[in-house]
DNA sequence: TGCGAAAATGAACGCGTGTACATCATGGGA
DNA sequence: TCCCATGATGTACACGCGTTCATTTTCGCA
């Protein structure tokens, strides 16, 4: 029973017999209606099966009603097929849906220049949560430039100390505290530290937090045993050998590997060396991700609320939805922290210390 | 050196000492102008800093410049959080930013009515792909109504056989007929299918698949060794006790599960109760995810060109490239099926029958 | 040099909505 | 009963662009 083409709000107006303004407050809640007026358009407009164009809507706005979402992308490696951004994703969708946002999904390119500020004054997005960010010098002025102008936008999992960015990120300093803490308590005293690039502030949190368990168990920070990998399980592969060395030499009896992927890497590398995680070290990875519980022997590692972090960006764009607390979605801390949660697995706790 | 505010187009034609339509015949590479019109008009469009309202431009144009991707959500179990999604989006995106396209990021709730049609009539979007659609009489009709209101949409991974719909697939009916000849020529003969629903085109495709290779090597295709799955981790290790109470008697000595979640579920609970894949078991997933080179031993599958899934289905719907060859944006068939790869890795390379 | 056709440009308008402002109806208090 | 405040509705226009059509300019050719 739908009419052909495309119904427009005057033919709405002119079956409820009113004017085409009073339409447009009834669909958009506006206060002064009254209630029997209100019917007669919701019916009229139900009958016809009329829709407000949202293009037509968001021109008269100024306002798109895009979150958008910038996901570093890299076309060979495909970055973005990770947990990590997977549950991120899920949840930022999850909290736009919510307040009638709709998710606009944005590759960055390594290569060419990252032009934010366009998104804004195209009127694409109406505000921008930045995953996977890295602390270089053209993306902080890149995003300086966005705060200068006064374009909201939220960063996950990246701090830029001393700049005034809104940031939603996991506790990872507590994230690699505890990771080493764990190690310790399990007898190890010779923790080697896989960590990623220190352009993300996450790796550089890790290992503060590494740091500090150590220095707190009076144990030496060794530069020695850090190695440093790219967050891929090919990169931890590649640390195996020498780790196998250290191992086997006794110089090392506990990892922290700054995420799965690597730990797996890892793993995978050690065990074709004959040692295996759980027996001859204790491993631990980080960020809980599924692929933790499919190993043998299953990983060890720190849960991240990534959906929870998705979540809270989207608020912190969007505000509260209207049943919400509005509390806090006003200019609550700068930079938030959400805490993470240690998951002992066999690959630290089977593991005794020879000693 | 930027303007305050937002520069129109008005003030470029001042400056620039043309008429608004000329900036207009110029932004949208139009074709009469004269080059040094247009240098002068780019020139002070540069100046000023001048970009076009996008939301200007789709309200006059009347296309959002978006592509939609409907993606299935369930709010506990996040089915998005997977390899297969995460590869097709990252396919539609390349694609669609080739082309200057959006996208539009949509979750679809099982448990709200599907008003896709919506989404073309408010014009967020110009078309859509739609990710693990379900072949139910709601979604059949959903889907037959849009088709009929002409508005463009691919299906992927999903047939609706008997409608006219386009799909671009893999082809799952090849990748099961591939995944059982392989198993039979590692001399099984009593293989069994772990599948999913077949509410999935692509389930029923590969179980299809399985039937054909068996019934070529002369063996009968007992319903009892089909197993039903819904694709999770769990529903595998769910069918783990029956299967290795199969094997263990002697009645299986293959198993095709239809993705790699479910496998590595079976070979975790295969593993608990004494059997390892590659020794007493052969086993094959589908899928080739990361997952399955994690696993220990590690995992054969069948690898489906998820990208390039994305890829071609964005293509269909927005045409190709400037410069790409114009011949099958048309209309080429309807369903498209790209080839699948095997895969043989440990979990069934190292098996061999016992008899 | 002149003329006509084609190329280049300008003027004007429509797209469908939100909204400020004007107008009208309603109702309570004196 | 009258008046005014308030609530309800209608009128008119702006939003920034694409685009049609009229107008002007350019240029090839006689």
């Amino acid at each position: 029973m739908q009419e052909e083409g495309l119904i427009l709000r005057k033919e709405v107006a002119k079956l409820a017999g009113v004017s085409e303004a009073t339409v447009s407050r009834v669909m958009n809640g506006a206060r002064p209606v009254r209630e029997a007026t209100r019917r007669k358009v919701l019916e009229a407009a139900e009958r016809l099966g009329y829709v407000p164009s949202a293009l037509a809507q968001q021109f008269a706005r100024k306002r798109s009603g895009n979150i958008g979402v910038i996901v570093p992308y890299v076309p060979k490696v495909r970055l973005f097929s990770t947990y990590y951004f997977s549950e991120i994703l899920s949840g930022i969708g999850e909290a736009a849906q919510q307040r009638g946002y709709d998710m606009l999904l944005m590759f960055r390119s390594p290569y060419e220049a990252r032009d934010y500020e366009r998104l804004y004054r195209t009127r694409k997005v109406d505000a921008c949560v930045m995953l996977g960010s890295q602390d270089t010098p053209g993306e902080l002025e890149a995003l300086a430039r966005l705060a200068e102008a006064d374009h909201p936008f939220v960063l996950v999992n990246q701090r830029f100390d001393g700049a005034p960015f809104g940031t939603v990120e996991a506790d990872h300093e507590q994230g690699g505290y505890e990771a080493t803490r764990h190690l310790l308590g399990r007898g190890c005293r010779r923790i080697a530290l896989l960590n990623g690039p220190l352009v993300y502030s996450n790796s550089a949190d890790r290992l503060t937090g590494y740091r500090r368990a150590l220095a707190e168990a009076g144990l030496p920070a060794d530069p020695g045993l850090c190695y440093a990998g790219n967050y891929s399980r090919t990169s931890g592969a590649a640390a195996a050998p020498a780790l196998a060395e250290a191992i086997a030499q006794g110089r090392v009896d506990g990892v922290f590997a700054a995420n799965d992927r690597m730990a797996i890497g890892l793993l995978q590398g050690l065990r074709e060396r004959g040692l295996l995680p759980g027996a001859d070290v204790a491993l631990i990875g980080y960020d809980d991700s599924e692929a933790a519980r499919l190993t043998e022997p299953q990983l060890s590692s720190v849960a991240v609320p990534f959906h929870a972090l998705g979540v809270r960006a989207a608020q912190r764009l969007l505000g509260r939805t209207a049943d919400g607390s509005p509390a806090d979605d006003a200019s609550p801390v700068l930079v938030e922290k959400l805490p993470v949660q240690l998951v002992a697995r066999a690959s630290s706790l089977t593991y005794t210390p020879s000693v």
